[in-house]
DNA sequence: TGTTAGCACTCTCAAAAAATGAGTGCTAAC
DNA sequence: GTTAGCACTCATTTTTTGAGAGTGCTAACA
């Protein structure tokens, strides 16, 4: 069957009424609100089209429409297809962004609990995986006997600090060379190029210290293995509250859950980024799209973002399927745009 | 009216099994139940006067009872005087504190998912006070042009970093004197010992280096200084959807959000330190008591930890009115004095 | 051939009505 | 002081009813 233009109208007619009231769209609706001036019983053709297309349903014998996921698929993708400027309000992020930008996890707490604000959905965002990016410097200190402080910071300026139980102790003169030499080897690489071979060649250089090389080793790549190698941050979750559909029967338990847990939705993220991004890095998953069980009834609106010096994560928007896919994926470019421009200018 | 043993017994029976089952209990329950050997008569007689002392209430007419908050403020009243002893299943946390103790977050956090897991409560954890331990050291490194690593140690081994972005720059003779000079300054006074007073006498002493002077303390001050002096970690919030009087409404909503957003949750925390404790630092604050309006329904109850150092905060665990008092008091009791023999056999 | 009016039909939702049942308070007997 | 018996109350559940929204279909119309 031919989906023609009016058809398309109606769908999306059905879709952005949907996506307001939560209610089934019934013909009168339709041929009311639309500029297509026809009588509701026209609709109604074209609605049993669409149904057969797959494109919506009917929740009951005798309600209205509502659309199937593949009826939002269309029209996300012919959203994302259209690329049309629109001028939302700024996010304040630039604020954000202004002041101290250096603490990184810190600039991605406020940054997802803007966009929750300001969505009304739930944000989720994964810090750059630390795994993938440069050791910068590495400082050993003393700290009391038989306890080291390891503070690593990686390109971008992401700092860690790991305190460290020796079996040994060293003196300050053992520290200072080993300092010297985990720097001189290590600097450059990353924490995934620091593996077994670089250790015992470094344990050979380091003499009478091989133990405590290894220790400190092990130290530093726990610190980073931690969170699976990025850590995971949520922000409101509570939205969720907003939308009955997912609210019913266990559902806002069984979301809140995955939320709290946060693991799963690693799975997310893991699936994204195997995938080609589309357009400008930004991905949707539509219900069953959502490779997490309990999302099976949201969607999820993702994006790359990047703070320069290969520092990258994840940010993704949570929200019913009915969700305002316009300006979720809006709102998401014009922050991107506007970390962008902030950490092009800066270097 | 006398509350003689009788009365007691009936009211701690009807405590116990509205525990339970979450359902109003009638006199014909507690007849059979008890070793009172009595009629339903006769606990109706008894009831009428327990409601008379304000200890339970009818929620309507012609349904069993329910304990009030001063119904169950007298059953944790004996419940803590008693002090009795019984054996739980020791939780896993020694595991935990064996591991990894010098993360001091990281082992907060955990120990928040172990109670939350046990208990089938919330659990909310407090992490300790910056501003009222003692600085071990401040070191300062040059990171690049402009911008400077501060690490900061206090006493208990908790460790932030900041970096912070100079209006100047810096050669490392001058990073190094300043580091000294902070130091020097600075160890074994807490965060709110570091007024103005002192900071004026120090930019004194760098000489040409005072406006860096000012800015490292004011970086430094500004990190203890987020999460209002303290972090607070949350743990098994989706634990309330399992307590029907704690998801009605939007109550489940408001919960949700309170936990989210944490700040509010400080003046449990707030309230807490102003009141005295009472033995071995336990406090229940059951219904109204509760100083935070979206937990009304909620009881808390918390203790002190402390590990070691001065290093110490409030572990809370939050369930319906109609907790099991007697469990979550005893875990807690547990992990203290786990947390106590650890703690106490390493100084 | 596409559009529209009309109408019977279906199904949900809300309110009203009726049945159910748990639990009480009271009285009178033990 | 305790208990059996009984009438009464009130939340809960089930049933009934009615209203309303929306459809599909048919027949007329342009």
């Amino acid at each position: 069957m031919e989906l023609d233009s009016r058809k398309k109208a109606i769908l999306y007619a059905i879709i952005e009424n949907y996506q307001e009231t939560g209610e089934p769209v019934g013909s009168r609706t339709i041929s009311k609100l639309e500029c297509l001036n026809c009588s509701p019983a026209t609709i109604r053709n074209e609605m049993a089209d669409l149904e057969e297309m797959g494109l919506i349903v009917q929740p009951h014998t005798s309600a209205g429409r509502i659309p199937t996921d593949k009826g939002y698929r269309l029209y996300v993708d012919r959203m994302l297809e259209e690329q049309k400027e629109r001028d939302l309000p700024a996010l304040p992020m630039v604020e954000l962004l202004g002041r101290r930008m250096d603490r990184v996890e810190e600039l991605l707490v406020k940054m997802a609990q803007v966009l929750a604000a300001n969505t009304n959905y739930t944000t989720m965002v994964t810090g750059p995986h630390y795994r993938k990016n440069k050791l910068k410097f590495l400082q050993l200190s003393p700290l009391e006997a038989g306890k080291l402080l390891a503070v690593v910071v990686l390109e971008g300026n992401m700092v860690k600090n790991n305190i460290i139980t020796l079996e040994e102790s060293l003196d300050d003169k053992a520290i200072v060379d080993l300092n010297f030499l985990l720097n001189n080897r290590l600097i450059g690489l990353t924490m995934e190029e620091i593996n077994l071979a670089l250790i015992s060649a470094l344990k050979e250089e380091a003499g009478g210290h091989s133990r405590v090389v290894v220790q400190v080793l092990d130290a530093v790549a726990e610190t980073f293995a931690q969170d699976e190698g990025y850590p995971i941050y949520t922000s409101g979750a509570p939205n969720i509250f907003r939308y009955p559909e997912l609210t019913g029967g266990d559902k806002a338990s069984e979301l809140i859950s995955t939320l709290e847990e946060k693991k799963e939705l690693g799975t997310v993220i893991g699936r994204l980024s195997t995938e080609s991004g589309s357009r400008q890095d930004i991905q949707v998953f539509i219900g069953d799209e959502v490779p997490v069980d309990s999302m099976k009834d949201c969607s999820v609106v993702t994006a790359t973002y990047s703070l320069g010096d290969g520092v990258q994560g994840k940010i993704s928007i949570i929200g019913p399927k009915r969700m305002d896919y316009q300006k979720v994926v809006d709102t998401l470019k014009d922050t991107m745009n506007q970390l962008d421009r902030v950490f092009a200018k800066e270097e």
